[in-house]
Parts: structure tokens; sequence; C-alpha cells
RNA sequence: GCGGCCAUCGUUCAAUGGUAGGACUACGGGUUGUGGUCCCGUUAACUUGGGUUCAAUUCCCAAUGGUCGCC
């Protein structure tokens, strides 16, 4: 449950409880697929403001094994990071391992049926199965606090037919995880005494309205029509299979086409998004959750997010820019980083450093600069948790 | 001193009697539910002087520089 706070026009700003701590709305998590934000200490991600990180069933399953974490402690404890986790339930593998352009170089094979899929680990070859259930049973093992039903995310661009079908399988899929998350939960009670995980479904659909808006009714029906146990629906909405390449125009209108219709009480997560100016497009529709590899894998190719002014106003049409620390033209320029951030890095370091660290492949470079970005996008959500 | 081998982007290594290619560097761009320090693009070279040939970076001679061996 979403307890909203304040309003503004579609915009939501409130707080999303979880068992390992109370989040504020809306917010951004850093990425942790393996248990770790690269080059970040759980420390230092909490120093940024991040409030919670997602990391992924699909690689913590095959290294070092969700049966380890759980014998660890769970996820949190395994880590060292004291806060909420969401795992991604390896329906994007499906997509990201099957070699599509997103995803370039990527050898890795998959086989999709209705069981589940069949995917092959990328270091050693080995082949491992995924389903439904088993995604469940992983993330509930890994100990997370917010959980993903394992879908398909379609790559674009997709034929009508083919996002039907799949969208379908998602559903049914869905269905399959919310049966047996319920049944898993309610048949540990003592585990559970204390509040259990939350699950949420994802809608797909490709960019196609009608496949978008009957996705959603699908998913609207599953929760309530379940037998037993404490269910009363999901406990949030993500949209998915959106930044895989389509027209930007789309998101938007995907955005525009199933916010409406999902309840006004419950988190609407966007997966895998995105850019600074997404980000507000979306809160101001009413979405309240957002990851991504943009901050943390753009400061890892020297990438780093400035704020036009010292004032952050984020109404401003451009109010950030994207600068290359490797380019020649910050060579003597030893002021630093960025004068409107807080962040270590920017109270510390000149460009003319960062750059020369880049230059020379110092490790230091990714992590000042994976410093700075997280701390760019911590503090843009902070200002679209303002209203005003 | 004598003999052999070599001389090509900034570096390193190819190929070729007719438009000289790669890797690294440099420069610029990209990255949207992360395997990856990753991906894409641009700039950039035939040691010099003769000779053979329609045409020489390529074949021949010499110079210069380098390298290995011998004295």
């Amino acid at each position: 449950m979403l307890e909203i706070l304040r309003k503004d026009g579609k915009k939501r700003v409130g707080k999303l409880k979880t068992v390992h701590g109370t989040v504020n709305t809306p917010f951004f998590l850093p990425i942790a697929t393996k248990g770790a934000v690269k080059n970040l200490s759980p420390e230092e991600l909490r120093d940024l403001g991040a409030e919670i990180i997602l990391g992924n069933t699909y690689h913590l399953w095959l290294r070092p094994g969700h049966k380890l974490v759980e014998k660890a402690g769970g996820l949190q404890r395994f880590m060292n990071w004291d806060g909420p986790v969401l795992t991604d339930s390896g329906g994007y593998q499906v997509f990201s391992l099957a070699g599509n352009k997103i995803n370039r170089g990527n050898t890795g094979k998959i086989k999709l049926s209705e069981e589940g899929v069949e995917f092959s680990d990328p270091i050693d070859g080995k082949k491992n199965f995924m389903t439904p259930e088993r995604s469940i049973e992983i993330q509930l093992a890994l100990g997370s606090d917010i959980i993903m039903v394992l879908d398909e995310c379609p790559p674009y661009p997709c034929s009508r037919e083919y996002a039907k079908k799949s969208l379908e399988r998602t559903t049914r899929w869905a269905a399959r995880c919310f049966g047996y998350f319920h049944k898993k939960v309610a048949k540990d009670k003592k585990k559970y005494k204390n509040g259990r995980p939350l699950l949420f479904c994802i809608i797909q659909g490709s960019v196609y309205k009608n496949l978008r808006i009957s996705s959603a009714k699908q998913l609207l029906g599953i929760g309530f029509s379940a037998q037993g146990g404490p269910a009363s629906g999901w406990d949030g909405y993500a949209i998915g299979g959106v930044a895989v390449g389509e027209p930007r125009e789309k998101m938007r209108e995907i955005l525009e086409w199933v916010l409406p219709m999902l309840p006004e009480n419950r988190p609407r997560y966007l997966m895998g998004l995105g850019r600074p100016e997404e980000l507000v497009f979306a809160v101001n529709h009413g979405v309240d959750m957002f990851d991504c590899v943009i901050p943390t894998r753009n400061a890892r190719h020297a990438s780093l997010f400035v704020w036009k002014d010292k004032k952050k106003n984020i109404k401003n049409k451009v109010f950030y820019k994207s600068i290359n620390i490797t380019n020649e033209k910050f060579k003597k320029d030893f002021s630093l980083i960025d004068k409107a951030c807080k962040c270590y890095t920017c109270q510390k370091y000149t460009r003319a450093y960062l750059r020369h660290l880049f230059s020379v492949r110092e490790p230091l470079a990714g992590r000042l600069a994976t410093i700075h970005n997280l701390k760019f996008y911590q503090d843009l959500m902070k200002l679209l948790q303002k209203i005003n």
C-alpha cells in the first residue's frame, strides 16, 4: 500500500512501507545486480541519499546461489545494506541475453516456452531453467522486499501478433507467480509475522494501445480472483517493455494509456527508466518508482550529469547537461565537476584530475564519477518529492 | 671493420607492381528492469636519393638509421 501524503495534479508524493523500512516516493533504485552497486559501498550509497536498491534474481541465483544468500540472513545482511531491496525477476534477461541490439555482442541463447525460459549462463555456458514459481522461490530466499513477477520483455520493433502472444503468456506467468507467492507466504507464517514482501506485476503490450490496456485489465483481474490467503490484488504495478528502442514519444503515450487504469493507492514502477527528463515527465504523470543503469554505467564510461544552474530548477526545459569528462577541453580545467552538487567528488576533485584518472584508467575514476552521478539522480528525486 | 636482416599512421604489426589494412594511443559520440574497462565513428603512415617500368611503398643500387652475428 502506498501512503499518499500530497498530490499535485497526477503527481503523488508519499511513503512505501516494506519489511526492511519505509521509503519516500517517488524514488530511484540504484542497480546492484550482483549484490553491489558497481564501485560503491552500501555506506556510500546511504550517504548519497539512496533508500532502496535493486538486485537481480537471475545473477544472484547463478552466483552465489539463493540458498547461500538465505543462509547469510538475506541479501541485506549478506551485502551489509540495511535498507529495502527490490529484486528483478529475471524476466529482463529473456530480453537482454537474447542477442538484441540493446545488448550488442551477446551470444547467449534462450529458449522460451509456456513452462518457463531456458538460459545459458554467459560465463560457463551451463543451461538453467527459470519458471515463474522458481523466480518467486529465489526472490523469497534472497529476502527481497519487493518481488517482481517473471515476465517477457519483448524487443522493439515487435509485431502486434507477437506482442499479444507474449503479453498473454506474461499474464499467465503473473497468475502463477501470484498463486505461488501467496501459497508460500501463507505457509511460512513465522517468517512473515512482521510483514511479508510486496509482489508487483508487470504490464506489457509493446507500443500497442489496445494491448497495453488489455495487459493492465488482465493483471488487475488476477489479484482479486485468486483464492484464499490475504490477497487483495497486486502490491504494485510495473510498466515494462519500455525504453527498448521505441520512439521516445511512445513511452509517454504508454504512460497516458495505462496509468489512469491503475489503483490510486498502489505504487507504479516504470522499469528501466531513464534519463532525467524522462523521470520528471513520468513523476508528473503519476509514476512512483524507477531504476536505471544510466547514472552508474555512464559514470564508468566518463559521462557525467551536471546541473544547468545552482538552483537546480527542474521546471526548466533544460535543467542539466551531460558532459564527457575525457574531452580535451577539460584537460586544464581545474574547476570542480559541478558547483551545484554537494557530493564527495564535487567537494574535492577537479575536472582536470578526473579526466586524468579516466585517461590512465585508474579505478578511482569510475568511483568518483559514480558517486557524482548517483548523487545527481538522488537529488533529482528529492526535488521531485517536493510539492510547491 | 665485415656479413645478414629490417625501415609503413604518434606506437606496433600487416598487405601490395595500379585506392596501403588492423590493433593501441589521440580526438568525438553512444549507453534506459547492467556479463564486460563496453560499443560506434574520426584524424593519422610507405626514411632519403637514384634506377627499371605505362605505373614503384612494393623490384634493383646507394645513402642514412636500426638490429643481430662475426672479428
